[in-house]
DNA sequence: GTGGTCCAATGGTCCAACCAATTTCTGCAT
DNA sequence: ATGCAGAAATTGGTTGGACCATTGGACCAC
């Protein structure tokens, strides 16, 4: 026998039930981001639910940054639904602590190779002619103000993304780049940094114009390679300036 | 006196601040993941607040994937808190189309490959040795069962991840996994899937029991082609009995 | 042991208020 | 009419109390 055959009985959802129909509500009346959607009272009663049972659906949500609440005001449309989301709450430990910029350049490392070689499967001469404009437009920013600008080699990055044919190495990984930006800004002591990781922004878009999935994957390690190796020198640094 | 003494009244914020009453209570006990947490009923009484917003703050945390409840039972810690957690709340808009699980597939190879690598460089022993175990339980139940089981199998996995030292490996691709669940309540009349992919969680083992990170990688890169492989016949099946 | 029954504990839901922030309306002075 | 201060209505936030459904252990008869 096989036990999936058994799925566990379910008699209670009500809740998840609550944000189903708040799903095919939405849908309905096509709401857009920044509408506001009925007051949970009136939802208790059209659901013929408490406004508690409401109330918890809603809190999911807003956890979600589905939804956003205001006092007095009432809940808003934060952001497009669909009756087949995919929920991924990262957590991780601390902010600016080394180790978990640590972990998220670790999962940077994966998505970032494998996005560069998918890219490089796939791109088309349009798609190629759009990652050497970014790149020039990055090199020069570098020239001029010597020294790496987070927001055009952020551009950079995320054209290699969309080019890659998946959206989910865009939206995960800008997740995390959230993250990173605070840091990015004031950087840990390290005068230059990411300073080392210009070099191979060229040659990783050369690996992808020539075709080169392998290649590609080969130069989006080592540049990553160079920044953990900068996080490394800032922790380093930063340890012998906190002990006095 | 001492003013700390004196509980601040906060006007607003309540649930956030049952939260973090909460992450002091699981520092000061030193609470692991799976030990059960004080009931509703209790910590609404000694933080002083009402039930229900206890509730609140806690179906926060149950989004979030921090805890679990279990009713008729209690609450229960899913992972380790810390006072300055990040919550990236990441929501994509998926789909049980073919196109969707096919990227989620890609960015599970990803993360699969680098999980592997990372896993055969640090495994202890005793790393090793549950990982083994967890292998053995997968195959004795695939022998009896004539068949992948979702469930053993996902065990390995996540033993895998957790020995990687990195616990976004196991919060991203649980969240994928969920998705592929789905899936797999509407087979596409692939009646083997996922038994190709049987004997390379053995291979992927002995890599890591190995310590050789390159030939994990490589393993995981196999079995999760074979698992694309599968989901391109499902596909390539249910196109074929779709054309009427 | 095995299987039942009971019972206390616990999360899930409901109700009916009241509080706090916000928005809307009202009415008076100009 | 206009402007604006204050009242009133609206809406999310909180409270306390009650009951239901599930769980898991204790106890008992067989």
């Amino acid at each position: 026998m096989d036990q999936n055959s058994l799925p566990p009985i379910q008699t209670t959802a009500r809740d998840d039930a609550v944000l189903k129909a708040l799903v095919g509500f939405v849908r309905a009346e096509a709401l857009q981001p920044g509408e506001r959607l009925p007051t949970e009272r009136i939802l208790a009663e059209r659901l013929k639910v408490s406004r508690n049972t409401v109330r918890e659906a809603l809190t999911r949500w807003e956890g979600l940054g589905l939804v956003e609440r205001r006092q007095g005001s009432g809940t808003y449309l934060k952001a497009a639904v669909s009756p087949d989301m995919l929920h991924m709450p990262l957590t991780l430990a601390g902010g600016n602590d080394f180790t978990s910029l640590m972990q998220t350049l670790e999962i940077r490392r994966a998505l970032e190779a494998e996005a560069a070689a998918l890219c490089a499967e796939r791109a088309s001469q349009a798609d190629i002619a759009e990652i050497a404009r970014k790149l020039d437009i990055m090199e020069q920013a570098f020239r001029t103000r010597e020294g790496m600008s987070s927001e055009e080699d952020w551009e950079f990055h995320q054209a290699i993304y969309r080019v890659s044919g998946n959206p989910l190495f865009e939206q995960i990984i800008a997740a995390m780049h959230e993250l990173f930006h605070r840091f990015w800004e004031h950087p840990l002591g390290v005068r230059d940094f990411g300073h080392a990781s210009f070099p191979y922004h060229r040659t990783i878009y050369e690996c992808i114009a020539a075709r080169d999935p392998q290649g590609a994957r080969a130069e989006a390690l080592k540049l990553i390679a160079t920044v953990e190796d900068d996080l490394k020198r800032g922790a380093a640094k930063l340890k012998l300036s906190s002990q006095t």
